[in-house]
RNA sequence: GCGAACGUGGUGAAGUGGUUAACACAUCUGGCUGUGAACCAGACACUCGUGGGUUCGAUUCCCAUCGUUCGCCCCA
């Protein structure tokens, strides 16, 4: 029996893989860009960590975590997300200490949660995302939200709409939920199952809620803008102004809630709207948090933070072709020709690789006719054809394979001449390619 | 967790209750012993996802199961 992948993970191989690449180092150096520096946490982490900061109503750490017990009987969850474990570090290294706020951190890795796979969908996806924790200021809530909308620039996606909307402070939180839960009480039995539970758990996941005729009822749901402390206000007020100011265009949306129980303020996703009509729910989404790090055990410090799904981001640029495409080459394709020994020719093909152009041979004699065809297929720009007679007149016979010009070099003079001539030819291809 | 569609070579994809399962692309071999993208001739399905049932006979019909894809929920 073959064995498969596991359902939800899936292998990202060759091309695909080198756009996984080129989309990654966009959006790293976006963060860099902004001044985050890289934290690399643990995939597995306790059970604990995402309890008390994902939070217990969350659909996530209801259903979606990948929990188990260890030999040593510890419970154990492969990451459903990683903000949790950056708050982590920086309690665990007490990186506070030095009241240098904020505290900047960038990451890029998989992350695990168990659901239906679909369009967009895996169960090991990568997340790209940062944190920035210590500072409580619109002005760093903005700049999550702007990194956000450069990293989506970086990748010329247009039609990108940014959502956003804000939760309030607890104060302003408790007297909206009690608000809710007041309304809803009235209602709640119209209303569909989830949402019964809802009530119970967190009356703002309601909000969410796609049911059509529940959509009715919470349409006259009190609003959230309505029960906002001074404070809360003014601070959405601020950052709205300065987005605007930014030239970043937004939408309020008064049902964002997200699905994470430690957001507080601020919150945003980015949605894309594909021109095949094809949705693939949130490409990002991140906010402001404000107990997350004492709930982790650390000081009472606020933070921000936004992340990316990488594999939905592939997808869009990939559907909407917004990056150039990029074909791997090698440079040299040496090709054993009649009768040479093998080795001689793979030490020519060493040493053109210690030189460091990409170079790959074929370390069998086959016909010519193949050897054109393999060095196609790997878009090499040159052959290197290698015989007895260039064997024994140390020399290479070196063929242009885009202008079919073939010349022979001495062995003695090829980094000079090679270097000309590969210079030449990226210089003919950045041509055609205006 | 709920709902739908689909599962035939490396890939795309026809097809049928009956003995050789189309076609195309890719690959390999030769025509052509050191110069290819053309052409010609060959090669390539010991389980038609897996298990069971109906039948004289199943890749085809039925059931189950697994998988893939898509939708709902939720999110990235």
């Amino acid at each position: 029996m073959e064995i498969k992948p596991v359902k939800g993970a899936h292998d990202v191989i060759r091309d695909e893989a080198s756009d996984y690449n080129r989309i990654e180092e966009a959006l790293i150096r976006i963060a860099e860009v902004y001044a985050y520096e890289e934290f690399r946490t643990p995939v597995l982490e306790h059970t604990e960590l995402f309890t008390r900061s994902v939070g217990d109503s969350s659909d996530i750490v209801r259903k979606e975590m990948y929990t188990f017990l260890d030999k040593g009987g510890r419970s154990l969850t492969l990451r459903p997300e990683v903000t949790a474990s950056i708050i982590r570090t920086i309690v665990n290294n007490k990186l506070y200490a030095n009241q240098d706020f904020p505290i900047k951190a960038y990451y890029l890795g998989p992350v695990f949660r168990y659901e239906r796979p679909q369009a967009g969908r895996y169960r090991q996806f990568s997340q790209f995302g940062i944190e920035a924790v210590g500072l409580d200021s619109p002005l760093i809530d903005v700049e999550a939200i702007a990194l956000g909308y450069n990293c989506l620039k970086a990748l010329k996606l247009e039609d990108i709409t940014l959502k956003i909307n804000t939760l309030g402070d607890e104060e302003s939180r408790n007297n909206y939920r009690e608000a809710l839960r007041r309304y809803f009480e009235g209602h709640i039995t119209n209303m569909c199952p989830d949402c019964q539970e809802r009530l119970k758990l967190n009356p703002l996941r309601i909000l969410d809620c796609k049911v059509e005729s529940d959509r009715e009822i919470i349409k006259s749901a009190p609003r959230i803008h309505d029960y906002l402390s001074i404070a809360s206000k003014d601070r959405f007020d601020k950052t709205v102004n300065l987005l605007d100011s930014l030239g970043i265009k937004f939408d309020i949306d008064e049902s964002l809630v997200r699905g994470l129980d430690y957001y507080s303020e601020v919150v945003f996703e980015y949605h894309f709207i594909s021109s095949s009509g094809q949705t693939l729910g949130a490409l990002g989404g991140g906010g402001h948090y404000s107990e997350l790090v004492s709930e982790i055990g650390g000081p009472s410090l606020v933070g921000v933070g936004l992340s990316f799904g990488v594999e939905r981001l592939v997808q869009v640029v990939a559907s909407e072709k917004s990056l150039p495409d990029y074909a791997s080459f090698v440079t040299f394709y040496v090709m054993p020709v009649g009768n040479v020994e093998l080795e001689k020719v793979y030490e020519i093909n060493e040493k053109l690789r210690r030189f460091g152009y990409p170079t790959e041979m074929s370390y069998e004699i086959k016909p010519l006719k193949t050897l054109f065809k393999k060095a196609e297929r790997r878009n090499a720009l040159f052959a290197v054809l290698i015989g007895e007679d260039e064997i024994k007149n140390d020399t290479l016979t070196l063929k242009n394979l885009r202008t079919q010009e073939q010349t022979t070099v001495a062995m003695g003079d090829i980094e000079r001449v090679v270097d000309q001539m590969i210079y030449e030819v990226l210089q003919a291809i950045d041509e055609e390619e205006k």
